[in-house]
DNA sequence: GTTTAATTTAAACAGATGTTTAATTTTGTA
DNA sequence: TACAAAATTAAACATCTGTTTAAATTAAAC
């Protein structure tokens, strides 16, 4: 992993927004020169070519949402307010760094372009394995039941955030948001406990 | 709503597959026409233009899931096998539909193109009815908790579900799964019961 | 201050894009 | 069969695409 200087730093932030927005396909190195106030050239000049500038922002953008998450599991408290706190993060997370996230969701379900998606994959696999260990307390402490999926449950968490967000428009005029800030205030509190409150249901659940 | 003959529908059908495989902005009309069999102008010729032609066919397949989905909500079962009914019906529906939901999740999420949503929207809505409706006949008999937000049950379903389709490749790999009817099989039925359990779990859950 | 390397630029490049044209073929109708 | 409408075609179109070039400018090193 190479560190960016201030100029490249520029124009990966201008084409994350383009590329969240439009599409990678949308988006014309034009247009992204355009936003990050650089010549067409530069682009081929810092990166090598469009594609590779990609590869270089989902890269960077990965490691830094690495960072982020080394912090998570390592307080002494109950299981319940663990899976509290560790949804709460994950939320925050993928709120963070929506676009990215945009743009990953779709170069990962389209079979267009090959990018290297290990870090991503392993990302996935390292938060699987805090999850599962998370879980584990619960049930050895015998507040979660035993027969728990735990592969499914970062689908319902992610799932339902995306799936929340995907329908921004529908739910602005259901839930009668009409600002930005009281959308992500939406988010941050009645979303985030309800899912916190699926998944706390989902372990205790006796079939 | 306009009656498509038989060659528009061909060149609908070549253009869901290829939209859902690599985007709109990254499929031609060129790799519509050769899909499909036809010569390039008529795309055009057919639809006006290749944007009028994935309004044309975004129209035409919300109006067939419509009818999909126009028996859902009548029969006389307990609330709790209601809301097996519904989630299994809603999961094959999307499984059925996975192209078109992926090219809407991307049209809706993006800024690129102005489509009218509003059929997309008011199915929505509709299903939030019917939603709201098993949910009270289980609150009635007491099954149900009574603070239940209704809103948010939607996209922890569709949520869950494209989550996992859109982390395919791990999940493969994590649940050994090896061929492709095996992966459809656990979505019909492992995945399926976990959406309703963590429906239902919900539903019962006590804060 | 001179030389070398790194950056930035406008212009040009070849190829792909969506759409239109005008001619041709097919189909339907009387 | 004769005619009109519809369908189909290859070619041309203007524009946009990502990338490269070669010259100009700036920064760094000595």
């Amino acid at each position: 992993m190479t560190e960016f200087n201030e100029k490249q730093l520029e124009i990966l932030q201008a084409a994350e927004q383009l590329f969240a927005d439009k599409g990678f396909d949308g988006t014309s190195v034009r247009d992204i020169a355009k936003e990050a106030n650089v010549n067409i050239a530069m682009i081929s000049y810092y990166f090598g070519s469009k594609e590779k500038m990609l590869e270089a922002l989902v890269l960077n953008r990965i490691a830094d949402m690495r960072l982020q998450l080394e912090s998570l599991y390592n307080e002494n408290i109950p299981p319940f307010s663990k899976v509290d706190k560790m949804v709460e993060l994950y939320i925050n997370l993928i709120n963070k760094n929506r676009c990215i996230y945009q743009i990953l969701h779709f170069e990962f379900s389209t079979k267009k372009r090959e990018l290297k998606f290990d870090s991503f994959t392993e990302m996935k696999k390292n938060n699987l394995e805090t999850f599962k260990n998370i879980i584990k307390e619960g049930q050895v402490s015998g507040e979660f039941q035993e027969d728990i999926n735990v592969d499914l449950l970062p689908p319902v968490i992610m799932g339902t955030y995306f799936q929340f967000h995907m329908n921004k428009p529908l739910y602005l005029k259901i839930l009668d948001l009409k600002t930005e800030e009281e959308y992500n205030n939406y988010i941050a509190t009645t979303l985030t406990k309800h899912i916190q409150k699926t998944i706390k249901a989902f372990l205790v659940y006796a079939n």
